[in-house]
DNA sequence: TTGCAATCTTTACAAATGTAGAGTATTCTC
DNA sequence: GAGAATACTCTACATTTGTAAAGATTGCAA
């Protein structure tokens, strides 16, 4: 149910990200998949699987001697409250302006402009056709 | 010079955003404005303060008695920040994607649809007029 | 000049985060 | 069945962040 706002650490979607790509998975595959990026050891990445779960980040579930983890929210949902996370801090709270700077402030390429022009044509369309909003 | 990646916290987010309203100005200046919304008391933000001193956030100069405090970075090069930290975390530093995300995932009225469209289309003919990029 | 008001300084402490060593249990493999 | 390999548990410690009380300064007002 609840739509809450799941602020995640820079360590904590190194991970998750890693569990998104193996799921349902054992620590030690999440500690081989970030040894090169990161440099932690096994030690570490468990310490911070554990601490997700009880954050409610992950879950786990034992098979046998082993312990599986799997994601609680998804990619989705991370990216959203990232999202909301930077619009409320750095915008206020409002959408546009955010939208706006970012195309101000980030040199695009005219393909990246063609295609969200065609993005944005798209949404229009449905909106209208759904009834506007 | 350096383009750094400033990574403000929640509260350092506040006390910067007080100061940016004020500057220059004193502690005191800062806790009153944010009295109503966090509720701080003045040592809470001068400690936070002389830290975001240390972390180069802020800088002080003396004026007989008074401290007075200034922003270091801008509104500009924090939001900057703030947005590319998501799209390094979320988005795996692909802008596109992400405005993509924030096309499909949040509900835009049809007027801020225009007026994305409007704004694309600004950037467009400028960045065709200035030698594409 | 004495005391009060405003401001600053010092110190502290808890929770969260980053990081990991050392020991324990389990399971292969010979 | 004994040692090696694998995975897990427990404990620890440093740093950062959030929060603030208590004490020291200083300038002004009576």
């Amino acid at each position: 149910m609840a739509k809450k706002n799941y602020e995640l650490t820079e360590s904590e979607w190194a991970i998750i990200q890693a569990v998104w790509e193996n799921e349902p998975c054992a620590a030690p595959t999440v500690q081989e998949e970030l040894e090169t990026r990161k440099n932690w050891t096994y030690s570490t990445v468990k310490t911070m699987m554990d601490r997700m779960v009880t954050k409610g980040l992950l879950k786990t579930e034992r098979m046998r001697n082993l312990i599986l983890y799997r994601s609680v929210v998804t990619r989705i949902q991370a990216q959203k409250s990232e999202i909301m996370r930077t619009v409320k801090r750095a915008f206020d709270g409002a959408l546009t302006p955010m939208m706006q700077f970012l195309l101000d402030n980030h040199k695009l390429s005219q393909k990246q402009l063609n295609e969200l022009e065609r993005l944005i044509k798209k949404k229009r369309v449905k909106g209208r056709a759904a009834g506007k909003k």
